[in-house]
DNA sequence: GTGAAAGCGCTAACAA
DNA sequence: TTGTTAGCGCTTTCAC
């Protein structure tokens, strides 16, 4: 740690010694700042070998650019932002969609070389006030995760400065996941293993993946020509009113009745490993098994599925391919570049485990 | 939106005009940048009535500061970090832990009225990098939550101008929770609803919380007078080694051996939500009762304890205080303060939910 | 291929 | 109370 010794001037107090700059590397060298700086970056301009002697000396000074004034000359952070809604000031753990989006978005910046910066929404109680990566041009571009408050969608939408792409959920710029078109691929292969009776619940409603979810149980159902009765579709509250142990509660009881009828169900589809979750449960409680009398599927994040044994069959969002096309589309907004589609949409992927079988004779 | 009307100069593109700074503010009220600086940070030196003027003019034109020209100029970042660990390449969502960090994180940031920088931090294969937040000083200081790769500590053991605070591993300056004394108080509380045999599950134990608990657990029985049995306590795998649903296997097929015993256990104490589920399903499979039969208690975070019906009864830490009090260490630390103590522990909580009751006669 | 100079947008020290 | 000046550390432009 030579670094104290080579910085005699400016006030550096003893116990946080300055950190190095690109004069220290120049002096060090013999060299301008220029020609370190270049080099550093590995842009033309230098001979190799003074590359190379600029290098050795950065990295023996420990040297580190300081990200804020190369954003303020260059004009350009290198950042790529993603804002996502936190669980909300008492529910503490963000939704499992949520932090497969975050999962796959680091993935993919990580893949791609690209800095990133994870910004959690929250609303300002007096007053609408805009994320502070934009506010602060901390960021070159935003990927918006999943469902955002209203306000901050209207506001982003008259920003001239701002290019950002919404995932999961529409935008000028957008990547959607249809978890209906799966659902109903889901029925289907319900059905060639024997299945007639097939159940389904989920909600709240008025988040998309649930609304269009129900939707596509219901196209499943009717292109195979099987009835929908009204009553083997639960609806299950919406979070953030009703208690989650209550609503797990009322669950477990919609299960109970369901499974109580004569002719009950021998497939269930939940949208949410929860739900799949009190369906197994109840139905062991019941003193069914699962698969043999009843066979479950999920719509749900793998890590969650798998959690529990019988592990889950599970209707997934394919959060790798949307994060990575998001992203791609971002990029190109950012670098100016035309984008070919502004509206991609992602097919999500059936994963069959051991929660579901074919029927018994 | 005047702003490009007041924004003659500059090589403003068509699409993208440039975003307003100081010295379009100062010209609009016809005063100096500086007394724009002052008065927008709220900084005596500027009469109340100008201030007002001069904030209403900001808005007007939507100005906002570049946070990159106030951190190069000031010399702080007025940003704290977290440094959290991914789930890994192939490992998606990141552990519960993680999650209640971060959420916690959240909560005290936006109490606190602190701006933050999340970061996830990746080993680089080739070669050791410090995290970004760091190696571009965007944060004053750093808070690591939980686990972080040894060789990054190592590191930050021996650079002298980062300020960081370590959350529930042993750091310089740590903040720390004993699950230990909460699982032995779990047992504690067993023993008073009348049960004698209890048996304990977790790992894996190179965890600092899976090691303690199991600790907690010997202490908790020997405190009581109550004999321990080694086949009682699983031992369940690393999770990267062994994949997430063998492992889930594994755990069933323990709890199958451990109640088929004729003096089987009356209560299980379960390091990890995942543990405690897999033992109910199990339980449940053999036609036995929760609680009735069967007492199960849990390590593990709120939201996922009551994911599921029976809710389960939790040893949890408080990563609400945990998180509070780190970040304000890490305050005192940044603010040059003398911290007065280096090394906080923080007691877990027990929450009695659905999963336990009294023996039966 | 290299170095000098300008300046990104802001804050802090000073002078008026 | 206000305005002027300098400069944070870097990238970019332009002359050599």
């Amino acid at each position: 740690m030579t670094q104290s010794a080579s910085n005699p001037a400016s006030p550096a107090t003893l116990d946080t010694p300055r950190k190095p700059t690109v004069m220290d590397v120049a002096k060090k060298v013999g060299l301008s700042h220029t020609a370190v700086s270049l080099a550093l970056r590995g842009r033309p301009g230098v001979s190799p070998k003074q590359q190379q002697r600029i290098r050795q000396a950065a990295a023996e000074l420990g040297y580190q650019p300081k990200a804020a004034a190369q954003m303020l000359r260059s004009g350009r952070t290198g950042y790529i932002g993603l804002l996502l809604e936190p669980g909300g000031p008492e529910m503490l753990t963000h939704s499992s969609s949520s932090n497969a989006i975050l999962s796959y978005f680091l993935h993919a910046c990580q893949h791609s070389q690209r800095r990133y910066n994870v910004e959690f929404y929250h609303q300002n109680p007096d007053g609408f006030e805009p994320p502070h990566q934009l506010a602060g041009s901390l960021v070159d571009g935003l990927l918006l995760g999943g469902f955002i408050d209203a306000q901050l969608r209207k506001w982003l939408l008259q920003q001239p400065h701002y290019k950002w792409v919404s995932v999961d959920e529409p935008g000028p710029y957008a990547v959607l996941s249809d978890i209906n078109i799966g659902v109903a691929q889901a029925v289907k292969e319900l059905y060639d293993l024997g299945h007639r009776r097939i159940a389904y619940g989920g909600g709240p409603y008025h988040y998309r993946q649930h609304e269009i979810g129900r939707m596509g149980y219901l196209t499943g159902m009717s292109n195979l020509g099987l009835p929908v009765d009204e009553s083997w579709i639960g609806r299950f509250g919406s979070m953030p009113q009703v208690p989650q142990m209550q609503n797990s509660r009322n669950q477990r009881q919609w299960v109970k009745n369901l499974l109580k009828q004569p002719n009950y169900p021998t497939a269930f589809i939940g949208n949410g490993i929860g739900v799949a979750r009190n369906t197994l449960v109840e139905a062991l409680t019941m003193g069914l098994r699962v698969p043999e009398d009843i066979s479950i599927m999920a719509v749900g994040v793998s890590t969650s599925a798998m959690d529990t044994c019988p592990a889950f069959s599970t209707i997934e969002n394919d959060y790798r391919t949307i994060m990575n096309t998001a992203l791609d589309m971002l990029v190109q907004l950012v670098d100016g570049n035309t984008v070919k589609q502004n509206e991609v949409h992602v097919n999500p992927v059936i994963v069959m485990r051991e929660s579901v079988g074919p029927i018994q004779a």
